[in-house]
DNA sequence: CCCTGATTCGC
DNA sequence: GCGAATCAGG
């Protein structure tokens, strides 16, 4: 029930579009986020609604690179439907999950309490709003982590983090967890 | 390899 | 008008 059956492009999609596109989201981001349609689809509606290269520099003009390799052959031949409605939605690739990117803490693994996971858990999930890009970083932003370095979602924590230190409180936490832990080999060590 | 947008063209 | 296929680059 929450389906939707037609993805064509309705006012309201097309405002999404719209706004997600002059947001700077990719082709690919706009796509999964509206669902039903792929990035050559959205790609397509963007140019033919006249839209294309967002804000870039305005000195910046299009070298134009046309393709000088003609089409030695027909596109295929046999078509997969499509009749009247033309709705083709080959929906096969939606796997991207825009979301709170969760973070891999290289922790040893030992159980761990509940609290701790507890604490983890909560400095885990910061708001996409929240975080903050390298940029935006400065002695008083937590410069922990946040999903795949070089990926469009990576960003840093960006809360307040504890004057003289690096990280947020919670993180902190959590990079300097694995320590406390050397009174049980005391037996002629050294 | 992954990704990005740009363009063409059959439908 | 729509979007898959393809291209060309990062």
């Amino acid at each position: 029930m929450s389906e939707e059956p037609t993805a064509s492009w309705t006012d309201e999609r097309v405002e999404l579009l719209q706004k997600l596109w002059s947001e700077g989201l990719s082709a690919s981001q706009i796509a999964t986020q509206l669902g039903g349609v792929t990035r050559n689809a959205v790609i397509g509606k963007i140019h033919r609604l006249g839209l294309s290269g967002r804000a870039k520099t305005p000195s910046q003009q299009r070298p134009r690179k046309q393709r000088p390799a003609p089409k030695p052959a027909g596109r295929v031949a046999a078509s997969a439907s499509s009749s009247g409605a033309g709705a083709t939605q080959t929906v096969a690739r939606a796997s991207r999950v825009v979301g709170n990117a969760a973070l891999k803490i290289a922790t040893d693994p030992e159980p761990e309490t509940a609290p701790a996971v507890a604490a983890r858990g909560q400095a885990e999930i910061v708001p996409f709003g929240d975080r903050k890009t390298l940029l935006e970083l400065n002695e008083h932003t937590c410069r922990w982590p946040m999903g795949d370095p070089g990926s469009q979602d990576f960003a840093f924590c960006g809360r307040e983090s504890t004057p003289g230190e690096p990280y947020c409180a919670a993180h902190a936490r959590v990079a300097y967890q694995p320590a406390p832990d050397r009174r049980k080999s005391r037996n002629g060590g050294k």
